[in-house]
DNA sequence: TAAAGTGATGGAACTAAGTTCCATCACTTT
DNA sequence: AAAGTGATGGAACTTAGTTCCATCACTTTA
């Protein structure tokens, strides 16, 4: 048994989704948030770096889409290793339990630059890392970048499409497809 | 004739960027560039939106990138189209003149999250603008959003040479190479 | 030449983010 | 029962960023 209420960092990442989703970002401060978690400022600054990064908490998707590059089979490619990271991503980050959950976080984000500003670093460290694992599996740098690139952008494309289908649809299979029209999509000159 | 000092921009980007290499982002207060610049912290609120967004006051690139794309010949490819907005960047942003303006500010933002982070979203902008850029060309969406990811991978990497090389060395040339490298390097499966 | 106009500026006062320090509290171990 | 431990909260602080208003330097009009 805990000592106090347990999961202060998940409290005020969902009253911050909450707060942030009812008045908007600006609207809202960070004694809302705390205080709806029934916590003080002072705990607040202890679980997050800042104001932004209680709706980026859980950092551990890097590792996760590296690992899952890892584990590629030895003779799939590097799209086919990116491939595998979606699968993976689907089903620990989009999947459809946390479906409502994610599609909220994203509208936040889509409505404050701060937050685009914060995304948009974080999704740089992860294309560097699923490139660096790439790298591990022998693909040669630049290969192994483009081929993250590849990935990152089949994968937003694979949000936008999941996002709006129904509660059964696997987000790996949506995102290999993504991958093979980004795939085919690729200009040669 | 100008009733006051000409140029409070200039001079509170200037200032900016020298107390920034000098004593690091973090340790300098808008206070400290102001008064470097001869003025006051309200005045730089109102050249500035933010302390970041004195590093990437002229906002122009955009404009000048999708332009370049719009101006090229009618015959080209999309690649060929980002070749020729590479181009005109080189000629107009990665001049020899701006040279060691471009490396120190670089340099800046390299050491510090905040600025990374403007510089990411700032990125994405640019690769969305030269995308619709390249969609008014004819190019459909999808190989129009490939062409200008791949276009701002190999302009970070003809950057990075660039960087390196004599001061005589033109931009549009190492990034005309830097992007068939990395057409080389996109792997297929 | 004098008066009114214009636009950039600076200062003061304010809110909110983020930090630091210390006391307290809830529960655990000795 | 007493000491220990780790999460917490409050108070006080610095800085980013905003708002409002007065002022100043120069220009235009009378």
């Amino acid at each position: 048994m805990a000592r106090w209420e347990p999961n202060a960092p998940e409290r005020l990442a969902q009253a911050a989704l909450d707060l942030f989703a009812e008045r908007g970002y600006e609207n809202t401060t960070v004694i809302d948030i705390a205080q709806r978690a029934g916590l003080g400022k002072t705990t607040f600054f202890r679980h997050f770096q800042d104001k932004r990064e209680v709706l980026f908490g859980r950092g551990t998707t890097n590792d996760l889409l590296a690992e899952a590059i890892a584990a590629a089979p030895p003779t799939a490619g590097p799209l086919e290793a990116v491939a595998h990271a979606l699968d993976a991503a689907g089903r620990q980050v989009f999947t459809s339990a946390r479906r409502e959950f994610t599609v909220r976080r994203q509208a936040v984000i889509a409505a404050n630059p701060e937050l685009q500003e914060r995304e948009a670093l974080k999704n740089l460290t992860l294309i560097a890392s699923m490139a660096e694992a790439l790298e591990r599996r022998g693909v040669p740098e630049l290969t192994a970048r483009v081929a993250a690139e590849l990935g990152a952008l089949a994968s937003s494309i694979a949000y936008e499409r999941w996002s709006r289908t129904g509660d059964g649809d696997d987000f790996g299979e949506i995102a290999r497809r993504a991958l093979d029209d980004v795939r085919a999509a690729t200009p040669l000159c």
